[in-house]
DNA sequence: GCAATATCGTGAAATTTGTAACGATTATGC
DNA sequence: GCATAATCGTTACAAATTTCACGATATTGC
């Protein structure tokens, strides 16, 4: 297969996030510009971003929905549940645990962790919640395939180390800190300052 | 002034962020090779983001990490205070209230609406939160620069037009919908799905 | 059945973004 | 003081990404 981008992994979530509503409210066809105007993304952008999976669409009529999402999820997502752990349960990582959003997608959250007695053993959303200290035993028994930081900064990196030592390759980092990892492990950024402060630069500059 | 780039903006917050650690350390210089060792980002690129400010730094040495900070916060921000007005004091709402980081930086949560009775007309981290039908009146007297969107979908479109009728022109969105904005009105779109599954798929396609 | 038309898929062109190379500049050590 | 070395700023080059243009194809209406 190709090199997918990850502008365009982003961009195909995006379009599947848009073809389970569709579903949801009955419609059966979509079209490229149909996608387009919903998503904010361009007609060519997205027909260009799906003809790297294969011809699904049918010329004068557009993509079936049911189709698209399946051929889409099957060359991206690849699995039926992807597994996440969670390190950090605080007021991010409660409001986290607590989202019941992700479980309609392939998303499933099988533990958190947390340093404070105060906080673990108990079972927030049907998700139990660890003392740090067995994290490391826990993990490896089940492997995750994502491992979500959401403690505070000082504690990141020891988070990021014993993540790579359970072997997981996928990080998603709340902290505002730049992590060290080695280079098989990809890390994808999430700080909400950073991210306040481009919405408003990107209006203003 | 150069039209800066949406990225640029991002790789330069990125690097004010790692200024202030600086500091707080108590460095006085760092090189762009220096910042690039721990940021991630390339030396080159932190250059040339640079030079879109002026010449700042002393060949040999590198750049005084005070006057830095204080050249790119100049030309980005602009302002002293960024003020965010949040809709929905739910899960996520509530704990982007209680974060205590966005004060350090220049973001200010001035006021937050929420239309579940039991939430509203309470305090949280000195921020008060009033009934969504206030909303409009209250924004237009206090001209925000960032409204956040972190109330369920099917509100979204709804509080997102409040947002551009209150002449806000920068919008961070939690929801996972695509909102209908006028041009001039610039959106960030936080999907945690999407995101969660991006960085599965960045490391495994 | 056939012309008209909407839509797909895609190679080529244009634009944007990132990289490499290198002269210019300043501190350091002798 | 002068050679040396580290680092900046910038220009030229390369790679990635987006946009354009258009041929191919399936449906619709006559
Ligand atoms: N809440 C926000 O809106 C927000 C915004 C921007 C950034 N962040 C960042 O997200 C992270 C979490 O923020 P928060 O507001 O939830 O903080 P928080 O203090 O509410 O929660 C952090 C939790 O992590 C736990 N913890 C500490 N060390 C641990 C370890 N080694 N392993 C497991 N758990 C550990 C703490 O006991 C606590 O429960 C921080 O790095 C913060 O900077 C949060
Ligand atoms: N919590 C998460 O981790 C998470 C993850 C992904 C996406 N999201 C998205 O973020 C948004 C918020 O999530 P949440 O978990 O905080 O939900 P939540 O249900 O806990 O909170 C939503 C809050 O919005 C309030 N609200 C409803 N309509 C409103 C209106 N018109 N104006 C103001 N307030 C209004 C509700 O009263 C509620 O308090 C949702 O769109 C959700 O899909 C959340």
């Amino acid at each position: 297969m190709k090199n997918i981008s990850s502008k365009t992994i982003s961009r195909v979530l995006l379009c599947v996030r848009t073809l389970e509503s569709l579903m949801r409210e009955g419609k059966i066809t979509i079209s490229s510009g149909g996608l387009a105007r919903i998503t904010g993304l361009t007609d060519v952008q997205i027909r260009k971003d799906i003809s790297n999976f294969g011809k699904v669409g049918i010329p004068r009529v557009g993509y079936n929905i049911r189709d698209l999402k399946t051929v889409l999820e099957e060359f991206i997502l690849r699995k039926n549940v992807i597994r996440v752990i969670l390190f950090g349960a605080g007021n991010l990582g409660k409001a986290i645990l607590k989202y019941a959003g992700f479980g309609k997608q392939k998303l499933k959250i099988v533990a958190a962790f947390d340093r404070d007695k105060k906080k673990s053993e108990k079972v927030i959303n049907g998700v139990k919640v660890y003392p740090f200290e067995k994290a490391l035993f826990l993990i490896k028994k089940s492997t995750a395939d994502i491992g979500v930081i959401a403690v505070p900064q000082e504690a990141s990196q020891e988070v990021a180390d014993l993540i790579v030592a359970a072997g997981i390759k996928s990080i998603v980092n709340f902290a505002p800190v730049s992590l060290k990892v080695p280079k098989e492990v990809h890390v994808r950024n999430i700080d909400l300052t950073i991210e306040f402060l481009s919405a408003y630069c990107d209006a203003s500059v």
